[in-house]
DNA sequence: AGCACGCCGACT
DNA sequence: GTCGGCGTGCTC
């Protein structure tokens, strides 16, 4: 690309000029007023990825946010160097989303942009140095040093370099100055170069050139002429085999992949010769990296109650924008997904279904892939940033009407959406904590669907109490699905005390009696059992049994996780790793201990107590693979494991027939946990486990190990109790002013040093007291873990009045609060982070 | 976030 | 004496 400086030439009349709020990536709460040069102005809009110059050097891409004809009053605007797309990458639509999310989060429109661009979007400029044509070595009048010579030297032979390639070339750390020094005397030109991440796949193909095709005579005379060379014979018959060209000329425009000569085991070479000599040609097609594949058009069948609850949903639309469909696992939510996405599509809106990470690799979306085919577009964090980019063109060019995708697939570009679900509604992992922006998908997608002026479907077994509350206070609909799909029936539950079990010394390597006999009786039936435990490692640390020394991470406030596969201790916050220590460090014994369970612990366990099972162990460490986790689930699914340890992942989409047996084994772990929403959590984590126990016929079996048997949570699961636990979790929430009654806000404090982050933390707790709206205030205090990558956290917790403006109130001044604490030379290394609807 | 400008320590 | 460290101020 040519040098993007130097300005464009500008006519004088002002007044019909028009310029460009750009939003740009960087961390500044604003859009940015751009000319927009007048030989581009037919030629872009809103949602347009744009170049510009920000700063004295930097060139940025950004997109159009706005147009208008606002010359800024206290400065000249900068003029857009260059438009970078032939259509609206972004609709105008998304722009107000991005904009309400910045609001509503708290953060900068920069960084919704960030997370809403699949990365092969955002063009990345790199400053490169080439040599000035005009420059003669002979005739400048400039001397140069050593070091500048050397890069002068290197550019005689490479046309250009990055600033690394010049920094290494010199071995200096700031090679700014000689870079300037040597523009300044005209010897070299810097310039930004932009690529473009996105790369289009492309096949290799052949074809025949011109007259064979068509021309019968000149393909025999062809034949009569390579006659004597078998080999290139052998290429051309396997090619016409191929395509048929004799029958029909016109196929030949389409011609063959390549690699079709190749997998048939012939001669390359011999292509080659036939591709020199003006036989065959060679070309390049681009295509796309989803399949193509029809969808089946089956006709779905619904059940009695199916139908009810469809009809229910349909007439809830009416009257609500949200619905929501409570439905006990196993009732057949699916379907009437299914049923409600074909009418929305056939009345020509797009549809999005939105599902938890674990849940996408699934059963569900192979399901949907049957009914929908090719037009649904699937999202996903394990896609490549090209397969990303396909799907966002897919839905701008109307390819994809229907995506099913992960938390970030709210931000793809649909401009006419219809129907958004949302399934497993409840889920945690829908809300991103870091980086900014920090968003609910299961909110952020309700706002979505009503800029869209869409409606929306939340769906869960177990809902969060926030929409149930909004179900129970009408300003959701609210629909139930109660019977089991197939006349399945609900699973048996039993208590196993772990504490009585110790007593008696029954307890073998954390399994107690009843847990391991039931185990066993799945096995001898040739039934399969999912073990529970929400943590992964094999034990969550070790510990010295001679002086109680536990090995800590040397950056967070936490302990090591004991890793036994990979023999060592890794810090699940920072991801840092020590080798496990032979000898306690702290006092020379050499008794160190396992303390705790986990996923790799209990698979070892398992192993000793069954040992003619078959054991598999599901967790992040094990599915990290593209593959991983399906390979996992078909191995399961075809019965080759007996046995499945896993955490939350095993919790979802895991529809077998054949588990009977489900196990809990630490359940007090769930139950106490430090939040307000350790109630709620415990009840939709135990029924969710629960659920995967006992499909159609067989009756499942789940063993709950606890110390605490009489907790009033088992109660409830057992029972099926939701709306009661949720009532009576309300009224402590109501007590002590927790959501849906008040709106959270943490704002957290954080700095290397902990006296600075302690005293910013009070002196902006300080200053948010003050702000003159109905609320509670606590902190600010140690964060749950005080320190995380060597930064000490403090934090302050807000409790808003819900009603009136006193949210709106409190974020406009939070913004300037945040202001002066940034202008502040005492706290302004602090980064504060604020966290809306945190928990 | 970068990046420039500006003011103080360890080196030729 | 300078080179170069990073404090602070600004970016349309």
């Amino acid at each position: 690309m040519e040098s993007l400086f130097g300005d464009t030439y500008e006519p004088q009349d002002e007044k019909s000029r028009l310029f460009a709020d750009v939003i740009l990536p960087v961390p500044i709460p604003k859009m940015f007023t751009y000319k927009i040069p007048r030989n581009l102005a037919e030629e872009v809009g809103i949602g347009y990825r744009v170049m510009v110059q920000f700063g004295q050097k930097k060139v940025l891409t950004g997109i159009i946010g706005k147009v208008h004809q606002k010359p800024p009053k206290e400065y000249e605007a900068k003029t857009i160097l260059d438009v970078l797309d032939t259509y609206a990458m972004v609709n105008p639509l998304q722009i107000k989303f991005w904009a309400w999310m910045a609001e509503y989060y708290c953060c900068h429109i920069g960084e919704v942009m960030n997370a809403a661009l699949p990365a092969g979007l955002k063009l990345s400029s790199e400053s490169k140095v080439q040599l000035n044509p005009t420059y003669d070595a002979d005739t400048s009048p400039y001397p140069l040093d050593e070091r500048e010579e050397v890069i002068l030297q290197a550019l005689a032979t490479k046309a250009e370099l990055t600033y690394e390639d010049c920094q290494e070339l010199v071995g200096v750390k700031t090679i700014h100055g000689i870079l300037k020094s040597l523009v300044i005397k005209e010897a070299i030109i810097i310039f930004e170069q932009v690529k473009d991440k996105y790369t289009p796949k492309v096949e290799n193909r052949i074809r025949l050139c011109h007259p064979y095709a068509s021309d019968k005579q000149a393909l025999e005379r062809l034949f009569q002429e390579i006659a004597a060379k078998p080999k290139q014979e052998e290429v051309l018959l396997k090619y016409l085999q191929e395509i048929p060209v004799y029958q029909n000329p016109a196929l030949n425009s389409k011609g063959v992949e390549k690699k079709v000569i190749a997998d048939a085991g012939l001669s390359m070479s011999s292509l080659k010769t036939l591709i020199k000599n003006g036989v065959m040609e060679e070309y390049k097609l681009i295509i796309s990296r989803f399949e193509d594949k029809e969808g089946s058009g089956e006709e779905i069948k619904l059940s009695e109650e199916q139908q009810r609850a469809l009809n229910e949903i349909k007439q809830g639309f009416q009257d609500h924008q949200v619905n929501l469909l409570h439905g006990i696992t196993g009732s057949g939510k699916t379907e009437i997904y299914i049923k409600l996405i074909e009418e929305a599509l056939a009345s020509g809106s797009q549809v999005l279904l939105l599902l938890p990470e674990i849940a996408l690799t699934t059963q569900m979306v192979g399901r949907l892939q049957e009914v929908f085919g090719s037009r649904m577009g699937v999202y996903h964090s394990k896609y490549s940033d090209n397969e990303r980019v396909e799907v966002w063109n897919g839905v701008i060019s109307g390819k994809f009407a229907f995506v099913v995708g992960v938390r970030s697939s709210i931000f793809l570009p649909f401009d006419s959406l219809g129907l958004v679900i949302v399934d497993e509604e409840h889920e945690s992992s829908y809300k991103q904590y870091d980086p900014a922006p920090r968003f609910h998908a299961r909110d952020a997608a309700i706002m979505l669907s009503w800029l869209h002026q869409a409606k929306t479907l939340l769906g869960s077994a177990t809902p969060s109490f926030e929409s149930f509350f909004n179900a129970r206070t009408k300003k959701y609909g609210y629909i139930q699905l109660n019977q089991r799909y197939g006349d399945a029936k609900l699973p048996e539950y039993i208590l196993s005390d772990i504490l009585v079990d110790k007593k008696k010394n029954l307890l073998k390597l954390d399994f107690t009696r009843v847990m391991r006999e039931k185990i066993q009786e799945a096995l001898n039936k040739q039934e399969q059992v999912l073990i529970f435990q929400n943590r992964r490692g094999y034990a969550p640390y070790i510990s010295c049994e001679d002086c109680g020394w536990i090995p800590e991470c040397e950056h967070c406030d936490v302990s090591l996780t004991y890793h036994q596969f990979s023999e060592e201790m890794r810090c699940h916050y920072c991801g840092f790793k020590e080798n496990v220590p032979k000898v306690c460090p702290a006092c020379g014994s050499g008794k160190l201990a396992a303390v705790g369970l986990g996923t790799e612990r209990i698979e070892e366990s398992l192993a000793l107590l069954f040992p003619e099972a078959r054991v598999a162990r599901m967790d992040l460490d094990s599915t990290r693979s593209k593959y991983g986790y399906q390979r996992l689930l078909e191995d399961f699914g075809a019965g080759n494991v007996d046995i499945l340890v896993g955490t939350q992942m095993i919790t979802k989409g895991l529809d077998f027939d054949r588990v009977t047996v489900v196990g809990i084994l630490d359940a007090d772990r769930i139950l106490y946990f430090p939040d307000f929403r350790a109630g709620e959590r415990a009840f939709q984590q135990i029924t969710q486990v629960a659920g995967r126990a006992g499909r159609r016929e067989r009756k499942g079996t789940v063993v709950i190990q606890t110390r605490k048997p009489d907790h009033f949570v088992f109660d409830a699961v057992m029972k099926g109790d939701y709306k009661n636990f949720y009532v009576n979790d309300m009224t402590e929430r109501q007590k002590f002013f927790y959501p849906p009654f008040v709106k959270l806000i943490k704002i957290s404090s954080r700095h290397k040093d902990y006296k600075t982050a302690e005293k910013a933390a009070r002196h902006l707790h300080n200053l948010l007291s003050d702000i003159q709206v109905r609320k509670i205030m606590l902190g600010p205090e140690k964060g749950l873990i005080g320190k995380i990558k060597n930064q000490y956290i403090f934090e302050t917790l807000v409790k808003l009045d819900k009603s009136g403006n006193a949210q709106a109130v409190f974020k406009h001044e939070l913004q300037k609060i945040l202001e002066e604490i940034y202008s502040n030379k005492e706290y302004r290394s602090v980064r504060v982070v604020v966290d809306v609807d945190p928990y």
